[in-house]
DNA sequence: ATTGTTGCAAAAATTTTGCATTATC
DNA sequence: GATAATGCAAAATTTTTGCAACAAT
């Protein structure tokens, strides 16, 4: 427990910000929401704290959604619906297993994980 | 028949040089592909044909991998399967259909494609 | 002191766009 | 000649990075 790491103030706020949203926010989104309360935070921290979360596996990337990458501090299993008109993208708490996820680790892929995603327009929009 | 479209020799170039390769290509992959053979080719045609292509449906973006997207020329639906060590994306041909897709339709979601994305080491990188 | 974290601005990198030119019918 | 398509370069975006300053133990 001598490793101090991932406890600064800001780190905190960030994973906070991703993991209490269910809009699945990009940088930029987390970014502006922070803003107001840390003035001086700067949107090259916010990209920084996003990789260290992505390879520490807290936060997943969904899906890139016009130019920007778009995040889920969900990390248990879950698909995804993406509506192509407003950008949305729902969580859809029913993951499926499949035959194809053990034909294909016989086949000598190594799963390290799986995403489903639809796109479509969601109720709002169509 | 009167509208002439889609059928610069380019244009022709670009979406042929997708269609016979099963590496899923960005942008850049197919301009370096065929500068050989247009030395005058250039990098916006390239990316406007496909903005193109992926309005007429005849292409698909896959995914976003290390900042570039990579584009499919098949239609048909399939999953994929990238390697997250070498970025190499294959495809997998077998589709299933699952109950969450009726149980979405049921829901409001007005689904327009789906995509099965596996993410781990293939063959050559584990 | 030493290591981690940030702000800031510059740099990279991908993608889009304006406009003059070229190609096609 | 009229419309479509392109080359080129500039611009717009998103993301990354270098470095000096700041924070935490």
């Amino acid at each position: 427990m001598s490793k101090r790491k991932n406890f600064s103030t800001k780190r905190m706020a960030i994973l906070n910000t991703i993991c209490s949203t269910d809009c699945h926010p990009s940088a930029k989104w987390v970014y502006n929401n922070l803003k107001e309360k840390y003035p001086d935070l700067s949107l090259g921290t916010v990209y920084r704290n996003i990789s260290l979360f992505k390879e520490e596996g807290v936060v997943n990337a969904v899906a890139n959604v016009n130019g920007e990458e778009r995040i889920d501090g969900i990390t248990e299993p879950h698909s995804h619906f993406i509506c192509t008109k407003c950008g949305s993208i729902y969580d859809i708490l029913n993951q499926e297993l499949t035959a194809l996820d053990s034909v294909l680790t016989d086949e000598g892929f190594h799963i390290e994980s799986k995403s489903i995603t639809y796109y479509g327009k969601c109720n709002k929009c169509s």
